[in-house]
DNA sequence: TCCGTATTGAACT
DNA sequence: AGTTCAATACGGA
């Protein structure tokens, strides 16, 4: 089976997300590398759903960024393990300008013990922002790390109003 | 099986 | 208050 993705830009003020699409969903989620100029996206040799998906993409992330929960989420047509998926999918649960610590969100995966598991599944995660990674600081409310770069982490935070 | 990790909390300077 | 250290769960090589 031929796993072929298609990488579209989504343009926010933050600059161009990467998003990849596979025949499934959203598959993967990218911050903004460079100024990446705003290219077209192109009509031929992408399909209906992808082009529908991808706009539900690009509104949820604007909201995010915006500070607020999205009204709608794309199919995420993630790879991971049953422990990866079972972190993002408590990260998704996290309201917006809310944090939680890793060592709560191991708790809320029904293993208090594996806060560190955790912070490798949140470092895995496919698709930052749309499932807020950023949103899980460590203990004492500080800020941990990022894979994508801990300056996006704080804005992200700073945009929501959380302090650190 | 060993190593690294986006942790944590306690014990020591 | 800053630093070191052991414990712990999981994924990758």
């Amino acid at each position: 089976m031929k796993t072929e993705q298609i990488e579209l830009p989504v343009a926010t003020a933050e600059g161009n997300f990467m998003a990849c699409y596979s025949k499934n969903g959203l598959a993967r989620l990218d911050f903004p590398k460079v100024n990446t100029p705003a290219s077209n996206i192109p009509a031929a040799g992408i399909s209906t759903q992808i082009r529908l998906w991808h706009r539900i993409t690009e509104t949820a992330l604007k909201a995010v960024l915006a500070g607020r929960a999205p009204r709608k989420f794309p199919p995420l047509d993630v790879v991971g393990t049953a422990f990866q998926k079972s972190v993002w999918n408590a990260l998704r649960k996290i309201p917006a300008g809310q944090t939680r610590s890793y060592g709560e969100v191991a708790q809320a995966i029904g293993r208090p013990r594996a806060v560190r598991a955790v912070g490798g599944a949140c470092g895995a995660n496919p698709i930052p922002v749309l499932v807020p990674c950023h949103r899980v600081l460590a203990a004492n409310k500080k800020i941990g790390g990022f894979s994508s770069g801990l300056a996006w982490k704080r804005r992200l935070l700073a945009r929501e109003g959380v302090k650190v």
